[in-house]
Formats: C-alpha cells, sequence, structure tokens
DNA sequence: GCTTGGGGCGTTCGAC
DNA sequence: GTCGAACGCCCCAAGC
C-alpha cells in the first residue's frame, strides 16, 4: 500500500488529518445520498403526476423498463462488437 | 420499436394530446432515473477514492447508515416534543 | 398464522413432528444444491471444451447472455400487451 | 497451431463446420443455463413451503451452509487421514 | 489483486 | 394492512 495511503482498518488512532478527510467523506457522501432521495422523491411525484392524468403507472413502469432494457441489450451488442474487434486486432 | 405510443387495439384512441404528455411523462422519468444512476456513480467514486486514502468502506457505509438512523430518532423525537408543546400549549 | 404454520422463529422447543419435516426440508434442499453444483459443473465443462476447440470464452459468454436479454425483452413485451389489454378490458 | 484447435481470434471467416460446433455450445450452454434455473425455481419452491410451515428460511439458510462448510472439512480431514495412511503403509 | 458475475438480503411497491 | 413479488445493494467467490 502506498506511503499516502495507510490502513486505518483495524487497531490504529486517527491522525488529526485523517480524522479530516474522513469528515469530508461522510459529508460528500451524506450529500450525494440526500441528492439520490430528492431525485427518487422526484421520480414519485411524476407518477403520481401521471397517474392523475389517467396513465397506469403499472404501465409506465414496464415501457420505462422495456426500454430500459433495449439501452442495455444495445451496449451489449456494443461491447460484444469490441471484443469481437480486438479479438481480431489480437 | 417506433418511438410513438403503441396504439390500443379497441374504441379507445389516444388523443394527439394525450400521446404528448404521454411522451413527456417518459422523458421525465428517463431524465430522473439518470440522474439517479449518475449520483449512484458518484457514490460508488466517493467511497472508491475513500478507500484509496486507506478507508474501509464496510465500516464507513456502516457509520452513514448509524448516522442517518440517529437523525431519522432526532426527528420523532423532535416531532414528538413538537406534539407534547403544541398540546400544552392548546 | 394458520394453526398448522406454527412459527418456530424462537424460544420455542422444536416437536418430534417439526424435527422430522425439519430433517426432510434440509435433505430436499441439499439434494437441490448437489443437483445445482452438478450443472454449473457440467457447464464449466462446456465452456472449457469449447475453449479447447477455439472459442473465445468471454465472447461466448456474451453472446448467451446477449440472447437471454432477448428473451427477456420479448416476454416483458408480451405482458405489456397483456396488460394493454387487461386496462381496454377493465 | 494444432489443427483441431484452430484460431479465431484474427482475420477468419469461421468455417461451416465451425460454425455447426459453436450453435452446438451455445445450445447446451443454454440447455444447462435453463436446467441451472429450474433447480433454482425448485429451491425457492422448498423454501417458500418450509416458510409455510413456520420454519425461518433465513436460519434454514445458515444451517445448509454450516453443514456444507462441516462436510467439506471432513473431506479434508480425511484426505490428510489418506494422506498419512498411505505415507504409513508407503 | 482486481474486477466482474452470482447469491443473499433488505427495502419498496403493488395486489388483495 | 398484510402479503408476496420486484428492485437495488452488498458481499463473496471465481476468472483474467
Amino acid at each position: 500500500m502506498a506511503d499516502d495511503a495507510p490502513s486505518f482498518q483495524s487497531d490504529d488512532v486517527i491522525s488529526g488529518a485523517a480524522q479530516g478527510r474522513l469528515k469530508s467523506f461522510i459529508e460528500r457522501i451524506e450529500r450525494l445520498e440526500e441528492d439520490k432521495a430528492a431525485v427518487s422523491e422526484d421520480l414519485k411525484e411524476v407518477y403520481s403526476e401521471a397517474k392523475g392524468e389517467g396513465f397506469d403507472v403499472k404501465i409506465l413502469r414496464k415501457v420505462v423498463r422495456i426500454r430500459k432494457q433495449d439501452k442495455a441489450k444495445m451496449s451489449e451488442e456494443e461491447a460484444l462488437i469490441e471484443l469481437y474487434m480486438s479479438a481480431i486486432e489480437g
């Protein structure tokens, strides 16, 4: 392990500097989790709004899911082509 | 698959306006899901960076989780206090 | 909870009858896990054999995965149609 | 390179024969994966049935896992005994 | 050893 | 409100 990456994984006293970095990491993580929760909340609202306009949420979800699968499949196919290419070049 | 909404096979034809709203909903949902995925990605990066500085990711996650529980608990308690206060004042 | 489904989830003494059923469940599970392990072993052998004939295992796996995605997507689409149908009928 | 292990990793077209073998491999793999999925499904059913009779699934899994470890350990010990035996007899 | 895939677990969402 | 099912998250193990 690099000198600037000491292990704090067990039986260590954490230095003041490490403490500061730890605090910073925790804050960044908690901020991001808040963001994520906010986005999830927005999603729920959109579904709710759609429902309020008469759309079937279940169907909506499935449509989104299928479109997601489409994209995933396309990505996989592109990755496969990449594999083929690299296999040929190798 | 065609971009437009699938046609229903009975006399329930979706109006052009409804079609537009549907499309809008789908787009908003997909945009939000992308956001969510991006945030998740950022989270992974932060954990990865922390790991690179020697912090134990598993422990880090536990700490975040515990702090979250603490906050939830405090909110509950504050709500309860509010309730008592209002009961007294009322 | 139903009378014929008592909870053995904590601080209970297990009756002789329950003991017998438990033993039976464990045996069935272990038998199935053996089967599963055997199938996994067969799979490994097939991949190994394919590799021995010059095929790229990584590509093979990806092809299988993509075909699986195809099927899953088709199933989803069929399910979506079902949903549409039921929505119309409702 | 040996005739029975041609490389498909560079600039060749896959022969009809190779194509046939490839198809065969894919089919065997997919058949085995179906088997595996079926067994997994059976396992789920058994756990579900056990749950219906009041057993705790999580604990059940742990028990199975521990027994598996025990058996592995016994096999190790038996192998060690075999080794000692052969050493003595040799 | 590092990363990628599989399995288990908890949570969340929809159905009844 | 309870139930089961689906989803994402996390851990572990195997492969490169």
